[in-house]
DNA sequence: CTAAAACTTGACGTTGACGTCAAAGGCAAG
DNA sequence: CTTGCCTTTGACGTCAACGTCAAGTTTTAG
């Protein structure tokens, strides 16, 4: 498929993905007047990159674990990264639930004074 | 407190308090010098901040909620945006969640492939 | 008193992930 | 053949949350 239909099918600007290409996170074929060409595996491809800047790696990051997060294989080092990435993604997942708890006791407080409106007995 | 013990309570760079003044999340008065003093209450006051920062909300969406963050008092209106904002990071961290769960998969299959090493029986 | 450290405002620089525009070539429909 | 959409490369623009530097004032330590 071509480039228009990718980004169609992903969501994902065209300019997002020719970034991608120079980023080294998306490769292509060409047609011999030179347009990018994608096989069908590129869409789960682009839907894993935006996950993963959704999860705040950088381009460097994801062009790092890339390989091993799509064939299953990964050299110690690579490991010892992921590893890495997982323990931000998880430190992140508890920042965000204390967050999540902090606007919940406002809406809930909010809430019963709705109920007992003005002034508490 | 002046400007440089805050930002050493806090973690937080004197550039980035000042610029939090400047986008109205976070006042001080002023010593006849013109020097910026803060109280305690300051020092929660940032790192306040910095978790919504961290949750992924602007200044702009900061400013709107904080008063009632700090107050526990909302308008209608605002507890909408609450309700939003609390959407949004629920939204994030099951995001997250897929995220780390995926690294996991890869984690445990590597580890298995080290037990196991190269050819599978 | 004086030197160092802290503070002030102002302004320009940085970084990442794109948006946007321009000029030109490619491709299917009528 | 041509009209209109799609694609190409290249280059500059954007935006937020600061970093950094400059030049001057204030506070503190000795």
């Amino acid at each position: 498929m071509r480039i228009g239909e990718l980004a169609d099918r992903t969501g994902v600007s065209t300019r997002a993905l020719r970034y991608y290409e120079e980023q080294h996170l998306l490769a292509s074929e060409r047609s011999p007047s030179g347009q990018r060409t994608y096989p069908e595996v590129a869409v789960d491809r682009v839907r894993l990159i935006q996950q993963l800047y959704a999860a705040g790696l950088a381009s460097r990051s994801i062009v790092e674990l890339l390989p091993c997060v799509v064939t299953g294989v990964a050299s110690p080092e690579l490991l010892d990264r992921l590893a890495v990435q997982r323990a931000r993604i998880d430190a992140q997942i508890n920042d965000l639930i204390d967050t999540r708890d902090r606007l919940d006791q406002i809406l809930v407080a909010a809430a019963e004074s709705a109920h007992r409106p003005c002034v508490p007995m």
